[in-house]
DNA sequence: GCCGTTTTCGGCCCGACTGTTTTCAGTCG
């Protein structure tokens, strides 16, 4: 079977943790992390490359050695240079770089002195004191050690972005009624729309000592002040979320905000960019020979001094945007605005909450032109999913029910089982009568590549078929996709005149950033739709705009940007 | 281990905070 590049990617990270245990070069460390990132960002398969005999040393960060190293991964699944690694790093000791606090250096203390070789011989010698005792360690940060390991799990969990949605916002609210607070501005991964936020980073400008710090870790939220000092502050609060804090003079709050916005690639990048025009960048601004500030009141001045327009967060990851800014080709984003209707809901007639009629009234209030309804069919019993007699009877209620509306329009449509042989649960005359046909797995997650592409490429070939609807059945923390080769599934519905769906349901998000940038590249259509199971719901395609603004959609990549008209005859095959 | 408008060798982003030191190393972002 093909390997990912998400494997390739996971390989190269595991060796880079595995160098830096052993004291290694740390350039050549980051050259592995730069590979990993930059596989992971890559909208096409290594494994393909590989295969058709391009070049890889073409791509960035990889090199000779590294592409050496990618093909031998691709032909054998496997790396002799990590196998030979591990051999001399026991397994455990990986674990360590997890506990906060603890990096290379102090792992090898532990290691030379106490022969600490995991996490529970490390927990066991700090509750002995032991290592209090050590260089470089001393009481504090033994109690420091014993209580991350008390809270490893939830210090390394990650938040859906959605989850911190509304405690980003009250944090936002909070800091600006401040006296004396001039502005304030989320950054990081919250800002850059990730699907998930490991911690929350905000910005603060204000006019003169104004006591934000104390007011910030005083906030009622909080559970915790990890660290306070006059320009930076640490606090967890009750759920387990970190939250940074950073002052900074209002001449620098474009240079601080792009700095802290990210990504950290994305930054190395810029910075890169500025050693080469003999200026340093830093979150304080841009500086030249003299040391004399040229620019960083706004993000602009920080982008035009590397001769880049400036460029939305969501494209701010080291994969492309550079390249496509200096030349002034970057992608004019989709936003809310440029959607006309939602393609994917249900209704209190399979499982969802709110009936035919309020769901349709949100939809109208929320500006849409239409509304496709989506039950799930019978297959999907825990859904209460529809017969074909059900459905013919779901359809007549919609035809009288759009009789009376006024300014939107309800499709006819299903959220069909695609069932392990790759066969529809509808019979083709019900399917006749809808104005769309989505597709989904809900069921053999774990069947192999092949099968699993096999299936959905032959239920695609059903002409009813119009789009897959969460293509690859991941739930964020919950499950993993199913196994499919996304390149020639892509391939097939381009080719049958299908689309595919970008789910917003904050868990699902999927097709993710990377499989969206790879739907755009092939020309195939998008759907962005919310998988409603409520009226309030249909708010999640803010969620789902987010995701396609990352995979640098537009406009035009998607299907639900047209017209009522227009869009009935795209879904004719 | 990568990379090149100063380079095929010698660089590789940069600052804040903590804790352990008594001027700085380690870690983090």
């Amino acid at each position: 079977m093909a390997v990912t590049n998400a494997e390739i990617a996971a390989i190269f990270n595991r060796i880079a943790d595995l160098l830096e245990i052993q004291d290694e070069n740390p350039f050549r460390v980051r050259a592995y992390r730069n590979a990993a990132h930059m596989v992971q960002g890559l909208s096409r398969s290594l494994a393909e490359m590989v295969e058709q005999g391009e070049t890889l040393e073409a791509l960035p960060t990889i090199g000779k050695d590294l592409a050496a190293k990618i093909r031998e991964i691709a032909a054998t699944g496997s790396l002799r240079k990590l196998k030979q690694l591990q051999t001399m790093v026991s397994p455990g000791l990986v674990d360590l770089l997890k506990v906060p606090g603890l990096g290379p250096r102090r792992l090898r203390t532990l290691r030379d002195y106490l022969n600490i070789q995991n996490i529970e011989e490390l927990e066991k010698a700090a509750r002995q004191g032991l290592l209090r005792q050590l260089p470089g360690f001393g009481v504090k940060t033994e109690q420091n050690i014993l209580r991350e390991l008390s809270e490893l799990q939830q210090r390394t969990r990650r938040f859906l972005w959605a989850e911190v949605e509304e405690i980003a916002e009250q944090l936002l609210t909070y800091l600006r009624q401040l006296p004396g607070v001039k502005r304030v501005e989320m950054a990081g991964s919250y800002r850059r729309r990730r699907e998930t936020v490991g911690d929350l980073d905000i910005l603060v400008s204000t006019s003169r000592n104004a006591p934000v710090m104390d007011a910030f870790v005083s906030f009622a939220s909080v559970e915790r002040v990890i660290s306070k000092g006059t320009t930076r502050s640490t606090v967890v609060l009750r759920t387990g979320l970190q939250v940074d804090l950073r002052m900074v003079p209002q001449v620098s709050f474009g240079a601080a905000w792009h700095y802290f916005t990210g990504s950290k690639a994305h930054n190395i990048a810029v910075r890169v960019m500025g050693v080469q025009r003999g200026l340093k960048v830093n979150e304080y601004g841009i500086f030249d020979k003299q040391d004399k500030r040229i620019a960083g009141r706004t993000e602009k001045e920080i982008y035009a001094q590397m001769g880049l327009q400036w460029m939305e967060p969501e494209l701010r990851e080291q994969r492309g945007e550079l390249e496509a800014a200096a030349q002034g080709r970057l992608p004019k984003l989709i936003t809310e605005n440029d959607l006309r209707g939602d393609l994917h809901c249900h209704t209190t007639t399979s499982d969802g909450q709110d009936s035919l009629e309020a769901m349709a009234k949100a939809a109208q209030q929320m500006g849409h032109d239409y509304l496709a309804i989506t039950e799930h069919s019978q297959h999907l019993r825990v859904a209460r999913g529809l017969s074909a007699d059900t459905l013919l009877a779901h359809c007549d209620a919609i035809d009288a029910l759009n009789e009376k509306l006024k300014g939107i329009r309800l499709l006819k449509g299903v959220e069909v089982d695609i069932l392990e042989d790759g066969s529809l649960d509808m019979p083709d005359y019900v399917l006749q009568r809808l104005d769309i046909c989505l597709g989904a797995i809900h069921s053999a997650f774990g069947l192999s590549e092949q099968k699993q592409t096999a299936r959905v490429i032959r239920a695609m070939d059903n002409p009813r078929f119009n789009v897959l609807a969460h293509p690859s059945a991941r739930l964020i923390d919950k499950r993993s996709a199913c196994r499919l080769d996304m390149e020639q599934i892509m391939d097939a519905a381009l080719a049958r005149g299908c689309c595919l769906e970008l789910n917003s349901q904050p868990r699902r998000l999927d097709l993710n950033d990377v499989h969206c940038r790879m739907a755009k590249e092939r020309g195939l259509k998008v759907v962005i739709s919310t998988d409603a199971h409520s009226a309030d719901q249909l708010g999640y395609l803010r969620y789902g705009v987010a995701q396609a603004r990352r995979g640098w959609l537009e406009k035009d990549d998607v299907l639900n940007s047209r017209r009522l008209a227009a869009l009935l005859k795209a879904l004719q095959r």
